[in-house]
DNA sequence: CGTTTAGTTGACCGTGCTCAAGGGGCGTGG
DNA sequence: CCACGCCCCTTGAGCACGGTCAACTAAACG
């Protein structure tokens, strides 16, 4: 791994994030990023930051930059069973469990915070409401994984893709990463394909559709989303699972 | 909903549960034991527990039976995200979020343990070490999601039967309800279908091709494993994800 | 200027879906 | 007691969605 010490320290998402789920004080989030600026790190794309049977000793906070959560089949078969989006804290709790069961790469020039567990501990005891915030972001994840065993398993290619994208965008909305109907999109067509359960060159020829379709507009890793009501129909997103208190 | 006061509180399989995350003293178990016999009810199979949109208000605990946590699609199509079995907390926490993102119903006759918000985090704050494991409950369950999104969107229909099977078994052993190769299995081909992805009809071919190559036996309601390594790879089957400290 | 990585396209094929029909067990009602 | 309906399981036939293999382009990079 070759984490250097980082230079920017942008811990707004992070409150951002938070403030989806909870009102977070100004105190807590002076807390917050007293804590988030002790040790900020950085990691070029395509490097993994855990492994799954790692231990989880330390919290992972995302201040810029795109991962992926993946776990991989002996035969190399691959599964991302889950994105990780700026603002977004990595594995809060999973300390309680000896092992991380899954892999953590990142897709793009990634700036995060590092947390050893009793500094996390402390500013879970600071503040009762802060506590319940990331306790809610977990809860959520949990969620976002529930809705894609129901993408992968019970829809079409297309509604799959579409349902996706939709997930993307909403989840870049609260931590104010949209531009208009536009966001950055750092994410391969590979990646794309192992976050779908589908084959890379079927995934292709499924963007295809939705653009033939006018639905999007994917290029230079940016996204434009034309109709996002028309991508919503056709990937059959409902965004309930998402909890936020909106 | 059918609920009526139950007659039987058998606890044991809660505290089994929970022992596997941490250890619980006695006085722990005694205060678990006290609260779940407060309000014991019963359902009978086929009906739901809680809808997707309700809100989180109580904390269930399965004391006896089988039931199917699922979500479906405005057309119909269902995905059982998960299996909850005796011993386990379904939904605890999630009272912190404002709504439930699934639905969950019975598949058999089930004995269940009804708590209140308040009974609830009166027994977190009462034993530090309970509370943890009842966090990592929910911990695990998420690792489950994880690899079920694998398992959906990874694995051939043959090794993801295999899959499901050896997870489902390996979940009942420590709850103590295995009878040496074989176990109580009161899952449809339907309900089987829905939680892996696949048709009914292939479902169905597909435990033929299991009980044709001698891995399973499953009959009457019992399934027999009279090969669990044969089956672990055929599944490609990796214990890890339960987070069972073993 | 070669090499690598990401995207694209074509052709073929197979896993798994759909539609359809039938069998067996079980509970209910005539 | 038998008839009927219902649920669950099973089987056959045809097809389509999506996978695999292979080749090619274009941009990025050293």
């Amino acid at each position: 791994m070759t984490a250097t010490r980082g230079t920017g320290t942008q811990t707004d998402p992070v409150i951002r994030r938070l403030s989806a789920f909870r009102p977070i004080r100004e105190a807590a989030a002076a807390a917050i990023e007293r804590t988030l600026r002790e040790r900020v790190l950085r990691v070029d794309a395509g490097h993994d930051l855990i492994l799954e049977g790692d231990r989880p000793d330390r919290i992972r906070v995302v201040l810029s930059g795109w991962l992926a959560r993946y776990k991989t089949l002996e035969d190399g078969r691959r599964q991302i069973v889950n994105f990780v989006l700026p603002g977004d804290t990595c594995n809060p709790f999973a300390y309680l469990l000896s092992r991380l069961d899954h892999s953590m790469s990142s897709l793009t020039t990634v700036i995060y915070s590092e947390i050893e567990r009793e500094s996390f501990e402390a500013l879970l005891a600071s503040d009762s409401m802060l506590a319940e915030a990331l306790w809610c972001e977990a809860l959520a994840d949990a969620a976002i994984q529930r809705e894609w065993a129901v993408n992968i398993g019970r829809r079409m290619a297309l509604e799959r893709v579409a349902h996706l994208l939709c997930e993307i965008f909403e989840r870049l909305r609260p931590v104010g990463l949209l531009n208009g109907d536009s966001c950055a999109f750092p994410i391969t067509q590979m990646d794309l394909a192992d976050a779908t359960g589908l084959s890379v060159v079927h995934l292709n020829r499924t963007l295809q559709e939705l653009r033939a379709a006018g639905l999007i507009v994917l290029r230079e890793r940016t996204l434009t989303i034309s109709d996002l009501d028309a991508l919503k129909n056709a990937g059959l997103f409902n965004p309930i699972y998402l909890h936020y208190a909106a």
